[in-house]
DNA sequence: GTCTATACAAAGATAGAC
DNA sequence: GTCTATCTTTGTATAGAC
């Protein structure tokens, strides 16, 4: 018997909103109405639209880079598992969440700052595991170009799933088993093209 | 002494609000004001916000799409010469664009159909000459791969930039140089990885 | 904490005069 | 084609009952 509070289920009803309408064409009257409960309960416990926005965005945010972090910095996986890891875990994070590369780069044009923090932070501390990593096996690719090429090739395709299956590339219904075909072969290019 | 009717003030001033500021925060009266015009002026040759920003999208898409097509699906350029024409002209024209990318990537999850047709036509002609010179070559990769392999790595940096920037992964200042060093290395591993 | 009702401001859209 | 004035929707905020 799960217990939900109003604050919870207000939360949950922006979050379905959002996701689905975007920001600006989701009506706080609708998130109200979707929760249960009306207007004046939603600026009762957010005080505003936008404020309840970023607290859905942040979840998200968290959930996209929160994991990610400690296994990048740990000297003892190896640059191989971290690719597959990135991969592995991004494919099956947006397998489950399809819309949230958009959510999030819309949010991140207007609100860089609240971004910063939690990305500085995650790149701090892996970056310079990953550099000695890297150098121990004398590779002359970059830190930076392996990390972008690995997470091009990893969320390109969900980012850009409108466009290419409204162009025929991929067939929406054979879209999973492409991207999950990928995990293996992204891994392979990424070494090819690296170690 | 060119002369300009209201009706291209009020695209141009869309053009660099929308631009500027996204959909939602461009306000329609601050865009008659753009414009040296007025509110009633707007609707009354665009009908509406949407319509309006919807003629500006078409015009950043034409730009996008257009010129690749003719391209890729002439036979007689090799595919490490397509493979550098999309890298190189896209990064140049995003380089002058830099907004692009979130623009249309919004602008795609809600109106689909406007975007399936220009995608449709290119592709169709492109993959068949494409998969042709892929077997020529005795590959193993798909055209589908390839094609997006490519544009991947070419635009997820424009895409991603705030991400990346703000993440100290690449400096603000260092970013024309990271992508443009960058042009000449995708192509390496795109060809390293395909054929 | 929760709700009804209401006030107010901002922004998109439109009617009607010229 | 152009403008002023006005209408409508929607986000925000609050008063007051329970």
């Amino acid at each position: 018997m799960e217990t939900v509070t109003t604050e919870e289920k207000i939360i949950r009803a922006a979050d379905k909103l959002f996701t689905q309408k975007g920001y600006a064409a989701t009506r706080t009257r609708d998130i109200a109405e979707e929760a249960g409960t009306n207007l004046a309960l939603l600026n009762y416990y957010f005080g505003s639209k936008e404020k309840l926005f970023k607290y859905v965005v942040q979840g998200k945010l968290k959930m996209l880079l929160g994991a990610m972090g400690p296994a990048l910095s740990d000297e003892h996986i190896s640059l191989e598992d971290k690719i597959s890891l990135i991969t592995e875990n991004y494919t099956n994070l947006l397998l489950e969440n399809e819309e949230l590369p958009i959510f999030i780069l819309n949010e991140l044009t207007v609100n860089r700052e609240l971004f910063a923090k939690i990305t500085q932070n995650t790149r701090q501390i892996a970056q310079p595991v990953l550099e000695k990593q890297l150098k121990e096996r004398g590779v002359e690719i970059s830190t930076t170009d392996l990390i972008i090429n690995t997470l091009s090739m990893t969320l390109f395709p969900f980012i850009a799933k409108p466009l290419i299956t409204s162009s025929g590339l991929v067939k929406e219904e054979e879209f999973v088993k492409f991207v999950t075909d990928r995990k293996k072969k992204i891994i392979e290019w990424i070494i090819k093209i690296t170690i």
